[in-house]
DNA sequence: GGCAATAATGATAATCGTTTTCGTTAGGAA
DNA sequence: TTCCTAACGAAAACGATTATCATTATTGCC
């Protein structure tokens, strides 16, 4: 009953030449790229990948914990790391970095899980702030200083 | 040169009505409201107010600190605390809570500005997770069990 | 109190990132 | 090789937010 392919052979993940390309090109980077950016690389290989595949397989890829998902505010970005650590955004030109900072108490979960009774995935470290060429831009003069997002 | 009202009597901040009753409406909920939940609220109260003057508002004070605003991944919420503290997203129906956490480190941001050069403004820790309630659901039976954003 | 300057509004269109739809293609087990 | 169906591509749809712009109304000042 109810079991017509569910155990007998997995859901059958097939490993499409796209996958490999996003999966590829977020290893290839030591930058946090956004959706927007993979797809612009991989379809630098192959015009005829569409944007729907590549957001499609990023999200697969995460899931599976082969790549990082950091929902900075706005904009998805993509780490090729898969430990969860704290990230920074600037909040005025968007760039993403690590923040290096000892690793949180692995407990943490376990422990706001036993806190408040809900069941909790995971969690994420976010700072903001000005990286230091927007700051520099500034500091010469731009106009418009006012923080975006 | 170049002050024609720069200091002598500032921006001049307005105190409208539809900015008071975005401010109320913030302040005398217990939840994490989203910029639309106060817009329908605040129509209740007065149907000609429009969206954009909601979001306006709301970004206004959470700019003055007088209100703090939780950048969830897809949306955002608002928070009648002012201090920065950790929340909870679930991740099944979006409700957000706060997470009953020890405060962090006061010195958190000087230490990673010290370490990384940039200026940090703030930072947010967000856990995601699934809440009694969606758990409860899923156990019933509830078909789809896959974890959205 | 009246008045002008301009901050703020309301209605609406536009934008942005992402997801859905749906007919077509191609992995891969048999 | 065949067949089932996961995955694809193109395009439309979507939800949240922001921009535009003519109009309104708050506030400092006489």
């Amino acid at each position: 009953m109810e079991e017509r392919r569910t155990r007998a052979h997995a859901p059958a993940r097939r490993n499409t030449r796209q996958r490999q390309m996003v999966l590829d090109e977020v290893r290839s980077r030591c930058d946090h790229p956004t959706a927007e950016q993979i797809y612009e690389a991989v379809r630098a290989r192959d015009p005829r990948v569409s944007q729907a595949t590549v957001y499609r397989n990023l999200h697969l890829l995460a899931q599976e914990g082969q790549i990082l998902s950091i929902k900075a505010p706005g904009v998805e970005h993509f780490d090729l790391r898969r430990d969860v650590h704290p990230h920074m955004v600037c909040v005025r030109c968007g760039s993403v970095v690590d923040v290096p900072l000892a690793a949180d108490d692995p407990k943490l979960d376990a422990s706001v899980s036993a806190k408040t009774g809900w069941q909790v995935l995971d969690h994420q470290l976010i700072f903001r702030g000005v990286c230091p060429a927007c700051a520099a831009a500034e500091a010469a003069g731009e106009k418009d200083e006012s923080p975006r997002q």
